[in-house]
DNA sequence: CATTGGCACTCGAAACAAGTGAGTGCCAAC
DNA sequence: GTTGGCACTCACTTGTTTCGAGTGCCAATG
């Protein structure tokens, strides 16, 4: 009963803080949240929430603020899935139903997830290596030289142009062709390039390095985890917003928002899309924004996450309501990319 | 003879203030700059200058500093450009020397003027209606559906798949690769949608459906006006640098970089890469930036300008410093187009 | 034994006061 | 036209005071 009294102030503590910003005193706490007990009580309670590391005073003659512990506690047993306005509902799916093509669907994704959280959000292109292939194609472009076309489950498209060490005839490309496909059809890249390896042999002498040198464009073009890399950021001005003491973390904010490595490295590994991943300031793995929180989840084509994505705000966030949009984007997006 | 010692002083007060931040007085201003007068003297020119509106006082019993209008009269009659250190021309060069593709040209740049400039870098991507077609591909995905790939000047490869109402046979589409090639290759986008038109015509009743439809399509992406307006930020982190009074204007700024399209008009029209755009304060067409400059060019292949690339800062930056830089850049970047 | 009202205490923030000095404008002299 | 002298201005700094939200502790209470 006492244990429930406590843990309750502790969320009326952390909703008051994050609406207000200002460290929360017991009168007012009271007065707001109608606990049916006197501001004495309750600053026995803070006492008891402080000596177990739950929450801080700045200085000694101000209010709590929740400490990093305290976040987590709140996140992990206080806080209630806040459903999503209808309003927001619409505003995800107008907004996604209208993309076009791969890249445009990352990019309406982020301004989303930006606008509906009032964060920074950031987006992770789906990779390479756990997306399966779609199609491969080879166009005849000179004798000697070749386009190899590779469309992927994501319908990201890559191509290659190869020279030839010697000319093939249209009828070998054309048996090329089937081969490759029928090596790597619906096969993960990690899984094809192994397959592919085998197909040189089935060549006779003439015709051999040439085929090698396909094989080795097509899984070259494969394992271009160049574009694993690539994350896209949007709605930085709401750092502005933040205002504050945050002010002297806007600069490593700003810092780290330009080093794709460290963002994909804040994203951290992509999660089923079902379930969400949220760090709260120092378990970020990143010295310089252990002010900062993550909410991050997978997303990707049916029930695999091929990428990830989420947004970075200050500890002092609406932890409810981000994690129900950052949730329901991402179950959005994985439906827009099933039906692409 | 005393007009020249007035833009003499301007020149000093700009200088001096650019370096300190300072509002600057008219001892410290004899002090550094061995003008050869008193500072009695130099607090007339500066009353004269004032009276004329080239600089202005923060508050009565302060120094000076430069108005946008002083510092227009500064770039455009008082500074000599300064030309690049020798690291700074290798950096530019060993840096734009390893890129691989349009993407990866586009990003190094905007990675690099930041760098150099220390300010927040802007590249545009090189407009498609101005480049050439080097390359038209089609390749049979299925018996209706067909991957179109068009290959421009500039490196930029468009792709999209085209259904089909009715199949075509491999000779047909060989036949059809031939005509759109001939048609297009070599032109500019926007003359080679006319001559586009005629080839449906070509094609007997049974073909001519689906070929108006594969034309269409190449018309489509080809008139893709969307991928114009791309534009690429780096340097954001820079703007935590500017601190003191620019803070205020920080949140606009960053909104503004979220707006490609306010983004594009800070740019302006392409000038060619021999000469600079710079906008000082208010003449930046955007009332919230006015406490910032922008410093603009053009670039790409050969003499013609393609897109623009430019910085913008505070208006309190090293004019002379960052015109060169950006100049350089552009030129380089242009060569390596023109090469590649 | 949890709860509560009372009370002395702490300490940051805001308000106020005085001192300092860089910088100015003006003027008479050179 | 230039210069030294001088009175004046006013942001900024530093020190002092006041104010009040908020705390911790304690004795009283049901």
């Amino acid at each position: 009963m006492v244990e429930d009294r406590k843990l309750a102030v502790l969320r009326a503590i952390v909703e008051d803080y994050v609406s207000t910003q200002e460290p929360v005193g017991s009168k007012a706490l009271v007065e707001r949240h109608r606990l049916g007990v006197s501001p004495a009580t309750v600053r026995n309670d803070m006492a008891a929430l402080e000596d177990e590391g739950f929450i801080t005073q700045p200085h000694t003659s101000a209010g709590r603020i929740p400490t990093d512990k305290g976040y987590r506690l709140f996140v992990d047993r206080l806080s209630q899935v806040k459903p999503l306005s209808a309003a927001e509902k619409r505003a995800i799916a107008s907004l996604l139903q209208g993309a076009i093509d791969l890249d445009d669907v990352v990019q309406r994704t982020v301004r989303l997830l930006a606008q509906l959280t009032r964060q920074v959000a950031i987006v992770q292109y789906p990779t390479l290596s756990r997306s399966t292939v779609r199609h491969v194609e080879l166009v005849t472009l000179a004798s000697t030289r070749l386009l190899l076309v590779l469309i992927l489950s994501t319908g990201r498209v890559e191509q290659r142009v190869v020279e030839l060490p010697e000319a093939l005839d249209d009828d070998t490309v054309a048996g090329i062709r089937t081969a490759l496909n029928r090596a790597t059809l619906g096969e993960k890249l990690s899984d094809a390039a192994a397959r592919l390896a085998e197909i040189p042999e089935q060549y006779d002498r003439d015709d051999r390095r040439p085929v090698a040198v396909i094989v080795a464009a097509l899984v070259e073009a494969m394992s271009d985890h160049r574009s694993d890399e690539r994350v896209v950021v949007g709605g930085t001005a709401n750092l502005a917003r933040f205002g504050d003491g945050f002010d002297a973390s806007i600069k490593p904010m700003l810092e780290a928002l330009e080093e794709h490595v460290v963002l994909l490295k804040l994203l951290g590994e992509a999660t089923s899309p079902t379930s969400l991943t949220v760090r709260i300031g120092h378990e970020v793995p990143y010295q310089e924004l252990s002010t900062t929180s993550v909410v991050a989840t997978g997303y990707g084509p049916g029930e695999e996450a091929l990428a990830t994505l989420g947004i970075v705000g200050p500890t002092r966030m609406d932890y409810p309501g981000t994690m129900a949009t950052v949730r329901a984007v991402a179950r959005y997006v994985s439906k827009i990319l099933d039906e692409g």
